[in-house]
DNA sequence: CCTATTGTGTAGTGATAACTACATAATATA
DNA sequence: TATATTATGTAGTTATCACTACACAATAGG
């Protein structure tokens, strides 16, 4: 018969044999990103993970595996709990105009928000970093070419029914946006405000081709 | 009698007493420039400076200091070798808009140029970093103020002359093409050609208040 | 109960970090 | 030549890096 335990796996997934883990995994992950989000992967060591998580290094590598590991969830988790300002607006149903117009105010609040580590994890990714990381730092620059190439593929649809003119370098004009979120994320780590970066998203709206 | 010498600081400076460095110290800088431009200062160690720099530990120890003075040193190199794409046009004798317009063109040029490390030294240095560098963070953080405000400046001349309209919000303009330069460092890092970084340049000036 | 399985805590591993002690070499000046 | 000064080369220093060996604890299933 089915009982409740004080497992804490337990309520998400089915539970195995073992002992259980003594911490909430997806909790540990939400620290681990924030420190790699402020401080990128070289400049946190697993020793400010671990004390951050509250765990010891035995449980950090048998629940993520290696720091390298680690990070890559840590990027995972952060396009999935913010991801939302990019892949919503970009997909949705609404002009070409709206969506790239939405991004980057949806950028503008989130960037600032004190909620959270300022900026974006993705575009000040491993912007520099060890030659060690070379893979690493080629993900994190896919990553910030997905997302130019989903402007691009928005902004080329919206060419083809009119919303922009038959002319448009949609591969040039999604690059500009693309740059723009990425300076956005700059400013927003030194400080910008939240009305600042608003600004900013209206004025690159002003590089919008006119009909 | 003074007589020419192999001493390699002969030709810079009166010659000190003691034995000669046996290493041109601004090539060195050079080198260290380089390496802290293309990783940052957490990720550059001593080993890598030394070897790229042919010396050995206490030579870089005896004609730097510590890695935090030459990492200082090596931002104020390049200031001084690749700071005038910014600061000569800033500052010139011409309209406003020819001078954000020149400092834009020039940074597309500069950071694409493949003569050098891509993307810019200051816009993408230390924005993720170890918590123990924080003072180190905040100067670059200033330098990139620094820049700010010096288009801001300009802005505001070109405002009280009636180049720009009275209403116009020079702080909000200054950081709209702070972030565009900061953008466009970071695409140059992920490999932006000089043709794309130049319409990202041109796509930036629409951004500029029509009278 | 037993066994298999998985996680934890203690206490480390070798490698590399930034940096330096010390003896010696090379210069200027007296 | 003698002394002071500065740089170099060898070979380290201590601290921290990412990571782990090992004994033990806690669970599932039988």
């Amino acid at each position: 018969m089915f009982m409740k335990t004080k497992n804490l796996t337990a309520s998400v997934s089915k539970r195995r044999a073992g002992r259980p883990r003594a911490f909430e995994r997806d909790d540990a992950l939400d620290i681990a990103m924030d420190l790699f989000w402020r401080h990128g992967f070289d400049a946190t060591s697993t020793n400010q993970l671990t004390s951050a998580m509250d765990i010891s290094p035995p449980s950090l590598y048998a629940a993520f595996g290696s720091k390298e590991a680690l990070y890559r969830e840590a990027i995972a988790q952060y396009q999935k709990r913010y991801g939302a300002f990019f892949s919503e607006p970009i997909g949705a149903d609404c002009s070409a105009w709206d969506a790239v117009e939405r991004v980057l105010l949806g950028a503008a609040k989130q960037f600032s928000n004190p909620s959270h580590a300022p900026g974006c994890m993705i575009a000040c990714g491993e912007l520099q970093s060890s030659a060690d990381n070379a893979f690493l730092i080629a993900e994190i620059a896919a990553l910030r070419q997905d997302a130019q190439r989903a402007i691009r593929v928005r902004l080329e649809a919206a060419r083809k029914v009119g919303e922009l003119p038959a002319v448009t370098d949609t591969g040039a004009l999604a690059a500009f946006y693309a740059m723009v979120i990425q300076g956005m994320a700059v400013q927003a780590r030194d400080g910008a405000s939240l009305a600042r970066l608003k600004r900013m998203a209206s004025l690159a709206m002003h590089a919008w081709p006119s009909k």
